[in-house]
Parts: C-alpha cells; sequence; structure tokens
DNA sequence: ATCCAGGAACTGT
DNA sequence: ACAGTTCATGGA
C-alpha cells in the first residue's frame, strides 16, 4: 500500500495504469445505488470500523487520490483502516501487465484494453455484503437487483445525515441473522432468496464462514468448493465473490448473462456464445479470467441499443 | 403481453 | 454426471 497520512487528510498514490474516471463511470451504473454517492467527479461513502462511522471524500488529482473527512478526522488507527479500505476497493495492488499483454493477443479483449485502459475490478472488500449482493442479483435484472438492495439496506443498514444527504452502511450480519423470511418477503425478495441471505448471515455469525478463512486457502478449487457449500451459494455466486471480494483473478462467472451478451455484441454474432464455447474464448485468459469477464461487463455500458 | 434477467436447488434418469 | 423443472418478480 503506497500512500501517506497528513493527519487531516490522506494521500494515497495508485499505480501508473490506474484510471479513475473508469472507476467513476463503473461506480455510477445505476440510479438506486445508495452505498456510495458520486458528486462533482468526486466519491462520497460512509464506512463503519469498530463502532465507528466515518465519511470519507475521494477526489483524483495528478493521478493521487486525496482522502479527506467531511464530518470528523478519525484517529490514525481508523484513517489506515480506511486506506486500506480504498486500496482494496480499487484493486490497487494488483499488477495488470500480464493481463495487458495477454489481451494483446486476444481478439475478445484487444479493443477493450485499449479503450478501458487503467480499469481495476471494482470489488466489495465486505464478504457478507459481496454475498448478499450476488444472492439479490441471482435470475433478476440489474435494475431490479438495485432496487432490492435499496430495500434491503434502507430497512436494516445503519445511516449518518451530512449536508441534508443520507448516507448507509450495509447492514450487518447480527442483524439479518435475526430477522424472517417474512421480513424480507414484505421487500419483494423471493422466500428462497430470503431464506440464502438469512442462512448466510447464521453461518457468518456463528463465525463458520470468514473471509480471512477463505483467503488462506491457495487452492482455487478449494476455496470454490467451500464457498458452494453455502445454501444459495452455486457455481456462479462463487465465482462473483471470488472476484469481487477474494480478489482471484482465475475466476470466471462462466454461467453469467452478462458475460454472454458482451460476447455476443463484441463478436457480432447472431446468438449468445455457449459455455463450451466461452471456455474455448477463455482458454488464453488463463490466469486473468476475472479481470477479462470484468472488462467485457465494462464494455456494456457502452453501446445501448 | 411476452420474454428474460449478472441462478440455484431439486428431481429423475 | 447430466438434463429438465420449479421458483418468483419486475424491466424493457
Amino acid at each position: 500500500m503506497n500512500w501517506t497520512d497528513y493527519e487531516s487528510h490522506l494521500e494515497i498514490y495508485p499505480p501508473e495504469d490506474f484510471n479513475f474516471e473508469e472507476c467513476l463511470i463503473f461506480l455510477s451504473r445505476s440510479d438506486r445505488e445508495i452505498l456510495h454517492k458520486i458528486k462533482s467527479g468526486s466519491i462520497y461513502k460512509l464506512l463503519k470500523v469498530k463502532e465507528s462511522l466515518i465519511l470519507f471524500k475521494i477526489e483524483h488529482t495528478e493521478n493521487t487520490l486525496k482522502v479527506e473527512f467531511p464530518i470528523s478526522t478519525p484517529s490514525i488507527h481508523l484513517r489506515e483502516k480506511v486506506a486500506e479500505y480504498i486500496w482494496e476497493w480499487f484493486d490497487l495492488e494488483r499488477d495488470l501487465t500480464g493481463f495487458y499483454q495477454m489481451a494483446l493477443h486476444d481478439k475478445v479483449l484487444k479493443k477493450l484494453v485499449h479503450s478501458y485502459n487503467g480499469l481495476r475490478i471494482i470489488c466489495m472488500p465486505d464478504l457478507f455484503e459481496a454475498l448478499v449482493w450476488a444472492v439479490i442479483g441471482q435470475q433478476i435484472n440489474l435494475t431490479f437487483a438495485y432496487t432490492l438492495k435499496k430495500r434491503f439496506v434502507e430497512q436494516y443498514g445503519e445511516s449518518l445525515c451530512f449536508e441534508g444527504e443520507t448516507f448507509w452502511i450495509f447492514p450487518s450480519i447480527e442483524k439479518i441473522a435475526l430477522i424472517s423470511i417474512d421480513d424480507l418477503r414484505k421487500h419483494q425478495f423471493t422466500s428462497r432468496k430470503a431464506e440464502y441471505i438469512i442462512g448466510i448471515a447464521k453461518t457468518m455469525l456463528n463465525g463458520e464462514l470468514t473471509k480471512e478463512v477463505l483467503l488462506q486457502k491457495q487452492d482455487y478449487e478449494q476455496v470454490k468448493k467451500t464457498l458452494m457449500m453455502i445454501k444459495g451459494v452455486g457455481a456462479w455466486t462463487a465465482d462473483y465473490v471470488m472476484m469481487k471480494c477474494l480478489h482471484n483473478t482465475s475466476s470466471l462467472p462462466i454461467a453469467d448473462v452478462g458475460l454472454h451478451n458482451a460476447i455476443k455484441n463484441l463478436l457480432g454474432l447472431d446468438m449468445k456464445p455457449t459455455v463450451e464455447e466461452i471456455k474455448e474464448y477463455a482458454v488464453i485468459w488463463e490466469g486473468w479470467e476475472a479481470y477479462a469477464t470484468f472488462y467485457l461487463w465494462r464494455s456494456l455500458y457502452d453501446k445501448k441499443i
């Protein structure tokens, strides 16, 4: 992590090939997103660290991320936690050289890495949030998924008001472990989704599942298998979480409809590719499947047909 | 109206 | 292992 603490604010120094504008495009993809706000090119987010609510603002100038604290400046310990969160959020530890070299030889990715150079996987550092968001997104369109997430956060999350705006924290494991399926059904969650989400909260509350334990496992299949033992987590969700939360660049949510559509658009296919065809495209991606997927998802935001 | 959406579990073979 | 079925709801 490359940063400096200036007591009143922080400066974080991303790698050369980091594109803040691309981050903003991704973070602006839904007007129903309530876990951060974008205002005048700056990102605002509320974070909870050890019972402290911290509102921070990220500005970008000359490839430096300047982090300020509009409400009050937290302690040095918490400032470091904020820096760590941001470093992880934008996957700043990643060296993308290998990805870009590989992509030059790939007909699918070649144009994308040129257009979106510096785009990094926008992560979800919190495992519970990543799992719940993935379950919410299963088999429904993204717009509705964001609606469900908004209801979920506004009903069960913590919030804080500042200058007439409300900032939200994703609901805690403790809180969700105690609600009932019917509580979520009132918000148009299907009973199945409700059951999965509450089950995940209960499993994590018992300490049976933590990000640390998953990160300790080195073997890709072992991590995936562990995740898939959770009811409601299939192959797609496991890969999604490995990609967005565990920073596993080899994860490939191969059943993903967005991935299929992106390839179809990009190659001008008449029909969406089959899983077998995607496996063939993905051979060259080895080691960078997650980044290939993320760049393909990004391409979906360009061409609204 | 109709199709389908950033799927998963269950069932039967 | 593998394919078909069911679940449920809103978006376009």
